[in-house]
DNA sequence: AAATAATACTACGATAAAGTACTAATTATC
DNA sequence: GATAATTAGTACTTTATCGTAGTATTATTT
């Protein structure tokens, strides 16, 4: 009941691009921010590159920053970038199930519901320019 | 940002264990009924067995029920009883972080205390014996 | 006592997620 | 142009989860 560890290093690299927006920075100096391993994060850049949430700069004094205004940018954003399972993130049950008909709905679906509907509301309401905001640790 | 496989499981056979409590079930009624893997189902039910949650009787005629009333099996209790980590599902943290000092709190803690009292407070709160009254299905 | 139907146990295999190694391509600086 | 610092790409290894196989043990029925 908690997220992937990948979904985990990109809501906080890309909080970390978001609150230092004012300049490039390299994996490296990521790496060494946030201790996140070297070889992974680059993976997980790449894919961020691709899925149009970072620019990447390459060559010497190269680096990332965010594609767009951290206003544009969505928890909900991030999380289904990171996930190819072709799941959305927000339609995604506590159970798993194959097949959920929600006019036939399980057990726990009334327990679930009101859960759901805050965590749902947190990934598509929730920006990363917010989170900055927080002055918190990333 | 959903359960394991595991638990899924867990909390589904004990939901029929619940439902169907005045007889005892078979892993390979269980198995037929919830169409989960046989040998797995009963590794499963070998273990939660062990943590107290069903009394198994051996032999032919043999098979799994409640250990208590399904009044006093929580939610959270199975899902502790099927991850062996030793981390407490309730006192988990969505990112997941290793130390996470509530003092110092990271930029996601304030937008993700609402969502996780409430899923807390349906896994503390939430019996057995509330799911099979629901009459939904399992 | 034998046959049967059930759980209990241990070890192994398959899959997916996480992490590492190595190399190629790109660009600023010298 | 050479060099150094960076991203990009591919393939591999490791780890945890999920699932399977085979056998031993137990209890009921006949
Ligand atoms: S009924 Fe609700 S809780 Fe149950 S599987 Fe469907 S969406 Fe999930
Ligand atoms: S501060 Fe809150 S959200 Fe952040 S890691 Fe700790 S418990 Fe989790």
């Amino acid at each position: 009941m908690h997220f992937s560890k990948t979904s985990e290093y990109a809501i906080r690299v890309l909080s970390y691009l978001s609150v230092h927006n004012e300049s490039l920075h390299s994996v490296n100096t990521l790496h060494k921010e946030l201790d996140f391993p070297y070889k992974y994060l680059t993976k997980l850049m790449t894919g961020l590159t691709k899925k149009g949430l970072v620019i990447s700069n390459r060559g010497r004094e190269g680096g990332f920053s965010l594609a767009r205004d951290s206003k544009d940018i969505y928890l909900n954003d991030i999380l289904n970038a990171v996930e190819d399972s072709g799941v959305n993130e927000d339609e995604r049950c506590i159970l798993g199930f194959d097949k959920c008909d929600s006019t036939n709905p399980c057990m726990l679906h009334d327990k679930w519901i009101k859960p759901k509907t805050l965590i749902d509301d947190m990934l598509l309401n929730t920006t990363l320019a917010e989170l900055a905001r927080s002055n918190k640790k990333i």
